[in-house]
DNA sequence: CGTGCTGTTGAGGACGATCAATGACGGTGG
DNA sequence: CCACCGTCATTGATCGTCCTCAACAGCACG
């Protein structure tokens, strides 16, 4: 299930030990919490199956999703090292999710003894950066139509990442609202005009993308700043000790890694 | 300058060998750019002095900024590890800054030998993602008059943590339309909106802020999720060595480091 | 067979964009 | 010192996108 952490540059030992590690969870049922606002349990969760997203709940009901996240996520990275601030957002399953949980202290050790364990986690953070610039640009500049044909370029793009390729859309009409801060009417109104481009179609109840290439020239779309959170594979990792340390320091000779592009 | 990386949660001798390292660099006029888009030196830039932003350039001539940078932020932690993908991102100065650089051998080294500037590193990332969250929650669902108050509490608020308190706001209208995802002309209307209020007040060319507590109430804004950018100073690490490494491991023991909260 | 939830359709209105013109200011060079 | 130009700020008029409110249809659920 987490060809994901290869993705990310993390060596066979430290995804072997991530392995070891997690405890496999509940299955969590749709539109359920699977990490609750303002709850900092000692565990972090990985989502092994589904869709969730990470929002936050408004004052007025409704709420902005800032992130889908799918299999081989973890579902709360931001909570873990800025503990008090992340009360207001949560997260929760979008299509029925299966999860695993790792305990915040063995996820420490884990980092500790394996440091592209450790860099993963950073490049993961920034990963989700770079989601976040992508959606504040295309809330702050881009048209109703442009915005939703982005989120489902995303989306169809995120499902092959992690080996399911479909192009049915799994998210509802009000899923899509939360996350491109529009109505749900308005989304209605402007999955009809993607059907009337002949990008869309719906059987019955569920959307299917018709022709992938007219939507993702509609959104601007390229999916490279997807990819390259699989490109890092090439990154080697050497790890040689160094004598660097000086005489009476307590802390050990640490590895230097030499991180150069492929 | 560097009392930020002590807000992060940096241990002294950890500042200091990354103070031993930086070059202080050339001084930025407004508007030059510190990092060009599709440009990847082999070093980082931090921000010594001044007001920078991160931003993106358009097609259509704008450009969308995604963050504004004070004093002691890294302009392009972004850029390190997802090499490729950030081509389109660019940091510019607002104000006339002065920056240093550190090599990226440097800054990669140190990491290894302070574990807790590499956990600092994580925290600087989760922290930005932090600050995109509450901007898209702001472009996405508030209006005009409460984005813009937004921007200037967090510019107060961020000034002041960098030991700057002044209620003169450094930033030009055009610079809030391209943060804020709005109009040069309908800021401009907006700002007049405050000043109606009682909440802003223009001196000449400069606004100033009168009703700081007002802007904040109008915006929702809650200045906690600046501050814990300070508060993992209760942070303590603690590190010694443990003998985990199995024998003919190449890999160095590695210091277990014991996060806990004050 | 009711009861929700999701999706659809219509009419009206608000917010902010767009276009265009003007004024104020600061820097530059004569 | 003043004339010039470019940038920034302002104002008015108009227009388009998207929200709001309301009613209704389909499907899944008990």
């Amino acid at each position: 299930v987490q060809e994901k952490l290869e993705s990310v540059g993390v060596d066979e030992t430290g995804i072997r030990a991530l392995l070891s590690r997690l405890r496999v969870g509940a299955g969590i049922k749709r539109s359920e919490d699977i990490v609750a606002a303002g709850h900092s349990p000692a565990y972090s969760a990985v989502l092994l199956d589904g869709i969730a997203c990470l929002y936050q709940g408004l004052p007025d009901g409704n709420r902005q999703i800032y992130a889908f996240q799918y299999a081989g996520d973890f579902c709360d990275i931001n909570r873990r090292l800025l503990p008090d601030a992340n009360k207001e957002v949560a997260v929760a399953a979008v299509t029925p999710c299966l999860i695993a949980t790792i305990s915040d202290i063995d996820l420490d050790r884990l980092m500790m003894q394996h440091p592209a364990l450790a860099t993963a986690m950073l490049r993961l953070s920034m990963f989700e950066a770079r989601l976040l610039r992508k959606n504040l640009l295309s809330v702050a500049r881009w048209s109703a139509l442009q915005r939703v044909a982005h989120h489902l370029c995303e989306h169809i793009a995120r499902q092959e990442s992690v080996g399911k390729s479909s192009t049915a859309i799994a998210l509802s009409g009000s899923d899509l609202a939360d996350a491109a801060g529009l109505t749900a009417v308005h989304i209605s109104r402007t999955l009809k005009e993607l059907q009337g481009l002949r990008l869309l179609a719906k059987m019955g109840r569920t959307m299917k993308v018709v022709d992938r290439k007219g939507l993702a020239a509609l959104a601007d779309f390229d999916s490279s700043y997807l990819d390259s959170h699989r490109l890092p594979t090439n990154w080697e990792v050497e790890v040689d000790a160094r004598p660097e340390t000086k005489a009476g320091d307590r802390r050990a000779a640490l590895p230097f890694i030499d991180l150069r592009t492929s």
